[in-house]
DNA sequence: CTCGATCCCTGGACGC
DNA sequence: TGCGTCCAGGGATCGA
């Protein structure tokens, strides 16, 4: 399930692999995943690839300017979202596709940037000038660009749950439902606590667990749960230092206790039911009606 | 504003 | 072995 560590996986990876090659062609196989399907296959042929980012969950492949734009400055990109099981990667051309391979760009070194997804949970979207930028601008501030000050406003702003808080793209763009319940069993929250209650320090101490989670989780190449691979096909080694996703009925790192799972935000939760204090009236309110 | 429910989709786990 | 059922989850959307 990629999130951030692995997105910027991927990214560091078609950083590598894919940067200066122009596209040739693009075929397509299922699209329902697609804003413009003819778009991409009419705009992408004949683009230079020119960088590629990880913005949120987003990789952003920077493409050279259309041809009777080249002095408009009208910025251009490919925005791939990897949902649940998205997978882009340059193979040589000869290789047979992956089942579940939808999207196919010719390079011009004879290989072939390939976007596979069994579930299409993904989305893929070309977009240019003010439109790219509006659809940035929908998220969030990054986890790891974002300052203490920056962070505490926009989780003690808001009366939500901080789990929901913590993957709301809005919010922060990034964060999923791993390295949220990793960094919630760090900083010893309580998933089910609100945003604006949270104190001071906690704010802080959530704040250093998740950049230090997120960096770790870079280094390890991210969390290969079911079947993340990055561009060079290579799995991540992070799902081995998690302390609380997956770990139903197993023992916490910290004090034994056994890590509980409960749904928040419609996703479930592990933590730690001693270290992480569920918030006080958190089941019904006594004396509220229903 | 925030919530839960529902849908999208397929593969893997599990029970029989 | 095979079949049915449930579950996973990011995000959009809708009604409460």
């Amino acid at each position: 399930m990629p999130e951030l560590p692995e997105v910027e996986t991927v990214a560091r990876g078609l950083q590598r692999h894919i940067v200066g090659r122009r596209i040739l062609s693009v075929t397509l196989g299922k699209t329902d995943f697609i804003d413009n399907p003819a778009e991409i296959e009419h705009e992408l042929p004949g683009r230079k690839i020119r960088g590629v980012e990880r913005y949120g969950k987003f990789l952003l492949l920077r493409l050279s300017p259309k041809e009777n734009a080249r002095e408009t400055g009208c910025e251009t990109a490919l925005l791939v979202h990897l949902g649940m099981t998205g997978m882009l990667r340059p193979q040589s051309a000869g290789q047979p596709h992956a089942r579940h391979t939808h999207v196919v760009a010719l390079l011009d070194d004879g290989r072939e940037l390939r976007y596979t997804d069994a579930r299409r949970f993904g989305r893929m979207a070309y977009l240019e000038g003010e439109s790219l930028q509006e659809e940035l601008r929908r998220f969030g501030a990054d986890p790891l660009e974002a300052r203490l000050e920056d962070f505490a406003a926009r989780i003690r702003g808001k009366r939500a749950r901080i789990k929901a808080l913590l993957l709301d793209q809005k919010v922060l763009r990034g964060v999923g439902n791993i390295y949220a319940d990793e960094s919630l069993w760090k900083a010893k929250i309580h998933p089910k606590r609100l945003g604006a209650r949270l104190r001071r320090e906690e704010v802080e101490e959530l704040y250093r667990a998740l950049q230090g989670i997120l960096q770790r989780a870079i280094v390890m190449r991210g969390s290969s749960i079911a079947d993340f691979l990055d561009a060079e096909g290579q799995p991540g080694e992070y799902q081995r230092q998690h302390r609380a996703y997956g770990r139903e009925g197993k023992a916490c790192f910290r004090c034994k206790a056994k890590i509980k799972r409960v749904i928040v935000a419609g996703r479930s939760s592990y933590f730690c039911p001693h270290c992480q204090r569920a918030p006080r009236g958190g089941k019904r309110r006594r004396g509220a009606k229903r």
